[in-house]
RNA sequence: GCCCCGGUGGCGGAAUGGUAGACGCGUCGGACUUAAAAUCCGAUAGGGCUCAAACUCUGUGCCGGUUCAAGUCCGGCUCGGGGCACCA
């Protein structure tokens, strides 16, 4: 016979242009159906796929396309976050111009993305750098300028001093400027914010709600939202009349322990704090400060620093005068600025309090060992000593204590902090949406009416600029009217970090083509949430925060009815080859073209499920894709060279009526689809999936291989269980599962079909084996009927040979009794 | 430093407290072939005793505990990975 032989390429190709034109993946609105709104993060197109994009869409699309088989209405949507560095710097190594060096990008990763066999709906596409997309992104900063949650001020940017140019964080490598090793700098600069830290608890708190987050990436955003309680206490300055230094501090209970006083280097009243001899030295600490920031931060035992300013604050518990020193371990930006210092119970300062020979006064005792020398910080609960008419109290009785003293004398008050900070999504670069707003000299800040949008972003530039937004250099874009004046005014130059692009992708899918509005209610109302997001852990802190934070925002601007994007969420592991992390400079990146052209997408996908759980790392290695090849292969052959046997509308006579090997084929498959079903329900277990489809592929071949000749009822039966092994492998290898639907005589396509179904009672065996344990260790194996009972299985463990012969001359103490499983026999 | 997660054959990894190592990769042996590829069959944690089988002991990073029964639960270590990092 003429074997059919498995051409992979052949296949997918046929197979990938007919979707196309038939346009299979189209997906409207149905309310007859459940929805399904499985999304995958959109990747940059900065040139190729890689295998981390083949991992992420794999996965997303065997969730798409196993959630359609049952039956949901499944959005599966794909675009491009085009806007970023990559392309800016193409324009200034080679002259390209961004626009085009982005979509041709597009173009040639889209069709790699298609030859992956995704189920696309293509006509929802999006791409964030075009006018039709960033117009919402800008309407979407006034929404938020208008609520106030958009505000300018001065804050601190990375610097670097030979580029003069600033630097996002991503370019800053250990320190230093990732094009030319220079040290960065902080610059302080007049930039953009969003007002993330208005929903910090709301963040927090709606964590909570996430039950189908990974505890892991929950907990890191909880870390980095990073609340606290304490307190504000305001302290007078003795040399200043009517200045206080307000300090936020989690140890109020230490307050009489207090030995001097930090402020950070960048302190608003700094100045007005340094008496004339000090003048000099504290000038001179403050501009290294802002020079070290980066460098410090490289080292790995961070010596602290600072110098006195010559003022003193006064203690108002204890009317105790500390001098005030200004030291870079002090944060302007979080607290107040300014730190109390307690030595004697606080780490850092106990280190800082050595190194400058400060006091060092206990306040708190370890009621069991209160002799103990003061060698290094005593951060233990304790009792409070020294502490006036505190003394004797549990310090955390104290902390409540001592604030509520603070606040009835009128020098301070309890205070809940973040470590969240304001969002800053300034950029001063091209490639991103110029953010909406006019420079008016009588009027000031003015936002661009909505009517104007988009503000499109200029061709005339000069993208060598150093040190201000290319923006700036375009003659056409800069030079405008005051929309509220009409006087002559300046546009904003700063373009918008890309994350705030990405924050909102996944509604604008819902509705890519609405001219009118961002996106219509009717949308969002009948597909949000996003019921299964799938992506990178790198992910886990900002992108997913500022999605909630943005999804947060237009919940309370009336936009959604959702508080929260994403319901549930994957964050797949990184691929690996042989061991060490993919990456050009290292050589062992693998070429996805080349895998399709070698072995077709099915294998690349099969294989790319098969060897790891999709949380953790995959390792991809070549003997990997060959041996998954080698399944393809087996599969192909099994379907193609029984195509004879396969009856189409095959019907399955009742379970009773069937020969021994045809009951055993018809309960494997049961057994089969109960197992796929539930690993692939529970956590998306595909690598315990493919295991499956292994063994019930062996199952088929075991079959076959003990039959001569098949008589009507086998060729049922045998139909029944390929037919089911199609409808199991048709998410993971669409292609192929396509073709041989065809090839067997399917009536329409494997993929618009429903997943199968399967009988609780006849997805077990017959007859199963037991073990019969002494103690505990397995001294026999029995097989019995599946259905025997208690009383039967513990009789007949009992009676077995091996069993009786290990009994002799021992007393039965209990016997433990597990149907199904075991029976334990205790004896002494 | 703080927080989190892991450690199972040569490798990737399976295992609702109930047969540890499913499934695969690799390796070894065999069949088919003039030969090779492909394919198919078998073996594959370690040790003891055996010609062989049967049998038996030890094994999930280390030490201890709970339990009839522990890779799984609890306590204490250890090694590896990740996140945050002077957050007062």
């Amino acid at each position: 016979m003429e074997e059919e032989k498995y051409f992979p390429k052949e296949i997918e190709e046929k197979r990938r242009k007919l979707w196309e034109e038939k346009k299979v993946n189209k997906v409207e609105i149905d309310r007859t159906k459940p929805k399904y709104y499985v999304l995958s993060m959109l990747p940059y197109p900065s040139g190729k796929l890689h295998m981390g994009h083949v991992r992420n869409y794999t996965i997303s699309d065997v969730i798409a396309r196993f959630k359609r088989m049952n039956g949901y209405n499944v959005l599966h949507p794909m675009g491009w976050d085009s806007f970023g560095l990559p392309a800016e710097n193409a324009a200034i190594q080679h002259g390209a111009d961004p626009e085009t060096w982005t979509l041709d990008n597009i173009k040639y990763m889209k069709l790699q993305l298609q030859k992956l066999g995704i189920m696309v709906d293509w006509d929802r596409e999006i791409a964030s750098c075009l006018p039709d997309y960033y117009k919402w992104t800008q309407w979407f900063f006034l929404q938020f300028f208008k609520k106030g949650l958009a505000y300018k001020k001065e804050a601190a940017v990375n610097w670097c001093p030979k580029c003069a140019t600033v630097l996002a964080n991503e370019q800053v490598i250990d320190g230093k400027c990732w094009r030319c090793d220079s040290i960065a700098e902080k610059k302080y600069l007049s930039q953009w914010f969003l007002k993330i830290t208005d929903y910090a608890d709301r963040l927090l708190q709606d964590l909570d709600k996430l039950t189908g987050w990974p505890d892991r990436v929950k907990l890191m955003q909880k870390n980095w939202i990073g609340k606290s309680h304490g307190a504000i206490l305001k302290f007078k300055v003795k040399e200043i009349d009517g200045l206080e230094i307000p300090v936020y501090t989690t140890r109020p209970d230490t307050v009489f322990g207090i030995t001097y006083l930090v402020v950070a280097p960048e302190y608003k009243d700094i100045d007005k704090l340094t008496t004339p001899e000090n003048k000099e030295a504290v000038q001179k600490y403050r501009e290294n400060a802002s020079r070290m920031t980066e460098i410090e931060r490289l080292s790995t035992e961070r010596v602290k620093t600072g110098v006195p300013l010559g003022t003193h604050i006064i203690n108002p518990f204890n009317n105790e005068e500390s001098e005030i020193w200004v030291a870079d371990y002090a944060l302007v930006d979080y607290g107040t600025g300014a730190v109390m210092a307690v030595p004697a119970h606080d780490e850092r300062d106990f280190a800082f309090a050595k190194k400058y020979d400060r006091k060092i006064k206990r306040v708190i005792d370890n009621p069991e060992n209160p002799d103990a020398p003061l060698d290094e910080a005593y951060v233990e609960p304790g009792v409070l000593v020294n502490s006036g008419e505190f003394t004797g109290m549990k310090n955390e009785d104290a902390k409540k204590a001592i604030t509520e003293y603070a606040e009835k004398n009128g020098f301070g008050k309890a205070k809940t902090q973040f470590r969240l900070r304001d969002w800053l999504i300034s950029r001063q670069r091209y490639w991103g949406a110029p953010i909406p707003v006019i420079n008016c000299p009588k009027c000031g800040i003015v936002p661009v009416p909505e009517e104007d949008l988009p503000v499109l972003l200029p061709k005339d530039v000069d993208f060598s600029v150093k040190g201000k937004s290319p923006l700036s250099t375009s003659p056409t874009f800069v030079k405008t009217k005051c929309p509220v004046c009409g006087a002559d005014a300046e546009r904003e130059t700063d373009t918008m970090d890309t994350f705030m692009c990405s924050n909102w992708y996944y509604y604008r899918y819902l509705d890519a083509h609405n001219d009118k509005e961002a996106f219509s209610k009717e949308a969002t109302d009948y597909w949000s949430p996003v019921d299964q997001y799938v992506g990178g852990i790198e992910h886990a802190i900002l992108h997913l925060l500022y999605a909630r934070f943005f999804t947060k925002a237009i919940h309370d601007l009336g936009i959604t009815g959702v508080d929260e994007p994403f319901k549930n969420l994957l964050t797949q592991g990184m691929v690996l080859k042989d061991g060490s992390k993919m990456s050009k400079s290292k050589g062992n990146t693998v070429d996805p073209d080349e895998i399709y052209e070698n072995y077709g997408a099915d294998t690349a996908r099969l294989f790319i499920l098969s060897d790891s759980p999709p949380g953790r790392d995959f390792d991809w290695t070549d003997a990997g894709v060959e041996g998954c090849y080698k399944f393809v292969n087996r599969l192909w052959r099994l379907f193609v060279q029984n195509k004879e046997n396969v009856i189409a509308d095959y019907k399955l006579p009742d379970i009773k009526e069937l020969s021994p090997e045809n009951n055993n084929l018809v309960r494997q498959t049961h057994i089969a689809v109960k197992s796929i079903t539930q690993d692939i329900n529970a956590e998306f277990q595909f690598n315990t999936v493919i295991s499956r489809y292994r063994e019930f592929t062996n199952t088929i071949y075991d079959y076959l291989a003990k039959k001569n000749t098949l008589n009507e009822q086998d060729k049922n039966v045998l139909s029944f269980a390929l037919f089911t092994l199609l409808q199991l492998v048709a998410p993971v290898v669409p292609y192929m599962s396509e073709e041989i639907g065809e090839i067997l005589g399917l009536k329409e396509s494997v993929h618009a079909g429903t997943w199968p179904k399967y009988d609780d009672n006849l997805a077990k065996m017959s007859s199963i084996t037991v073990v019969a344990q002494i103690n505990g260790k397995i001294k026999d194996k029995i097989e019995v009927d599946a259905e025997i009972s208690k009383e039967e299985l513990e009789k007949t463990a009992l009676n077995s040979e091996k069993i009786k012969a290990q009994l002799e001359g021992k007393q039965v103490v209990k016997v433990i009794t597990v149907p199904g499983k075991l029976v334990n026999i205790v004896v002494k």
